[in-house]
DNA sequence: CGGGTCAACTGGTTAAGACCACTCTAGCGC
DNA sequence: GCGCTAGAGTGGTCTTAACCAGTTGACCCG
């Protein structure tokens, strides 16, 4: 109840549901869940809306809903071994943390995460590495008192989610994410080991928690040699 | 009527309202568009929905709803109004056809569209312009048997997928797509309009029809400063 | 004149219900 | 046994009608 909206509580209860289905199969019709669920069709379709977009979800017109082809977490995987948010298990992947430190939010994360200007947010620049050959710049922003205590040392390695849902009980659950085309600048250039004016993806993301509440707003530099964006789509009936 | 969805007829109506204003200019409030279009506030905000989604248009809590920044943003997730294929401006949009003719598949697109190297392939190359500006290059490959007939002008306006549909009955419903990073060579500088070695979008899709079938393989070049990739994504338990 | 308050906007969420369009299947008629 | 049809079930669209939650500015009081 705490989670506020009740379309997002529907949401978050169908990815649990699905969770454990295989791709393909179907769930209850929407006049069930609605029953079960105790809400409206109109708030079940926010919510299916929500997860058909994303993917999770598939609807089929006179004959049900069922659970999208493949996880979603998945659906955007880079080209080495792993997506945007999770490095792959074999860890490989180091983190050279550039810069690590906590200032007011200023005009722009203001916006962007939500708070108040004067709010202390953690800057951190981080240097990613696969195998001695840097692939990516992330600038990571969150409120620092979502974090008490983190250290340089954590981010270093392994899963910053897993640390954020461990150590600090925050548990990630949806982001927003946008790509666009760059060039390296000079700074980033001699980071990356890259020529000046060399191809990047330029990703922004939003990350929330299971309470919507904004937990993270990452920019990131990728190597435009060593990234690939990989996505399936599913058209419906009338998609031009 | 003859457009069938009111909630379409209300993004077209929007969509050519909003043709000609700045960026960041205020649109009437929703219950002022919908006394004048006739229809309810949940019909309205459907379309708008759409609409924000696709960066058109910017929602403000308590102050209004706004015309959105000059990029064209795309949902990764194909959607009515958002897809890859039938970007926000939808009856805007124009292509010069470059090229047009039919030849052997030859090495490369014998595993691309997975034929017999010597089946004839439609080479289509089409320069997208909206609003008298170059915004993307496409190289379109598809198998000629599959749309015997078709001509230049087909490809020229409207959509492409709905001509497939309609006239060949060819019901597209999938497309695995990839994206990187990369910048203009000399010509692709000079038919976009951009300086050489000018950041962009590089999109290869390969697009199946209801039977699994391919029906093309694309190789497009997207301006990138009018170009964004917007994907949403949802983590379930265990992601790490 | 300054400052706080409140009313009137704005968009945000949810409800309940009607009807349409599509899919599948059981059962009827041949 | 075969083929068609009718109905039940599914998602798709739209309406009316509330109420919640930020934003703004006019107005009144100190």
């Amino acid at each position: 109840m705490r989670a506020g909206l009740k379309r997002d509580r529907v949401r978050d209860f169908l990815l649990d549901y699905v969770a454990d289905k295989k791709p393909g199969e179907a769930i209850p019709s929407e006049r069930d869940l609605c029953k079960e669920l105790g809400v409206s069709r109109p708030t079940l379709r926010a919510a299916i809306d929500d997860l058909v977009r994303s993917g999770v979800l598939v609807r089929e017109h006179g004959r049900g809903t069922f659970t999208g082809p493949q996880r979603v977490t998945q659906a955007l995987a880079a080209t080495p071994s792993g997506s945007f948010y999770a490095p792959p298990a074999e860890g490989k992947w180091l983190s050279a943390i550039l810069e690590f430190g906590s200032s007011p939010a200023g005009p722009q994360l203001t916006s962007r995460l939500q708070l108040a200007p004067a709010t202390p947010v953690l800057r951190v620049v981080r240097l990613r590495v696969v195998d001695d050959e840097p692939m990516a710049i992330e600038r990571l922003h969150l409120p620092h008192e979502l974090v008490p205590g983190l250290v340089p040392a954590d981010m270093e390695t392994g899963s910053f989610y897993k640390v954020l849902r461990e150590r600090f009980g925050v548990d990630v659950r949806s982001a927003v994410q946008t790509i666009e085309a760059t060039v390296t600048d000079e700074t980033e250039a001699e980071l990356l080991g890259v020529p000046e004016h060399f191809p990047a993806l330029l990703v922004e993301r939003t990350t929330r928690d299971v309470n919507q509440r904004i937990v993270e707003f990452t920019r990131s530099i990728y190597r435009g040699d060593r990234y690939r964006v990989t996505s399936e789509l599913y058209f419906d009936a009338e998609s031009g």
